[in-house]
DNA sequence: ATGATAATGACAATCATTTCCATATTTGCT
DNA sequence: AGCAAATATGGAAATGATTGTCATTATCAT
């Protein structure tokens, strides 16, 4: 693990939710971090691929990351201010599980998030 | 419904797939059809609106398009060879407004794609 | 300390998508 | 039909995220 990958998990921890390459740059700058944004994404391409890291898009298509965690579970994220919430996906996996097997599929995964609008905003 | 937008969805029709705004475009170039790049993303913003395509990425980000339904549904899609069955998401519909509602979220809208392997592969 | 190797970061390049703006086309009205 | 206002079009330039390049720097075993 080199020492960037360090920092950008370091950050994502500290951020606790989803954030952007470019939010992450960002966020260590602040924290007088010298860091590049090439390096960032260097970094998260490796944490990505070393499944420390989980990988979605923001419905304009920018990808976001965050820690994976142990347990599997869901966002509600707020189109404006980007507060996010984890949310319980129990009904999720049910319907993932039976539609995948309605099909003949297998190995299956699934992605599902929420945006919406919070109340402070 | 203008003139482009009616190019757009025949050349859907014709693909009976998925496409991203950019093979569109090469498409219907081909099929001497005089249509601009600007015109198609034109035609695919308002055709997603009306909901008479449906709208969504490539692992890489891109946005690709597809004719559908009336009605709203989600996908199962084979990771290996890219064969997509649109899937009932009745459960989801609930789910997504019983979690806005819980945290205070209005306005909201969600994604949920299930990722696998089909029988062929 | 030395040389090999991998990591870093400033900068440029790429690529999908959007914006701008001038021109063409359609629409509504008389 | 004829004309003006509204809308649609498309090429070029702008934008913004992501990736490639490459020279510099840190790391580490000998």
């Amino acid at each position: 693990m080199s020492k960037s990958e360090t920092k950008v998990l370091q950050a994502l921890d500290r951020i606790g939710g989803f954030a952007s390459a470019q939010e992450l740059h960002f966020v260590l700058k602040r924290n007088q971090e010298s860091i590049g944004l090439t390096t960032v994404y260097r970094a998260l391409q490796s944490l990505v691929s070393q499944k420390s890291v989980d990988l979605l898009r923001r419905p304009d298509g920018e990808a976001i990351y965050r820690l994976c965690g142990e347990t599997h579970h869901h966002h509600l994220v707020c189109k404006t201010c980007g507060k996010t919430v984890e949310i319980e996906g129990g009904a999720i996996e049910k319907w993932a599980k039976k539609s995948a097997e309605e099909y003949g599929f297998r190995d299956i995964g699934h992605t599902a998030e929420i945006f919406g609008i919070c109340s402070s905003c």
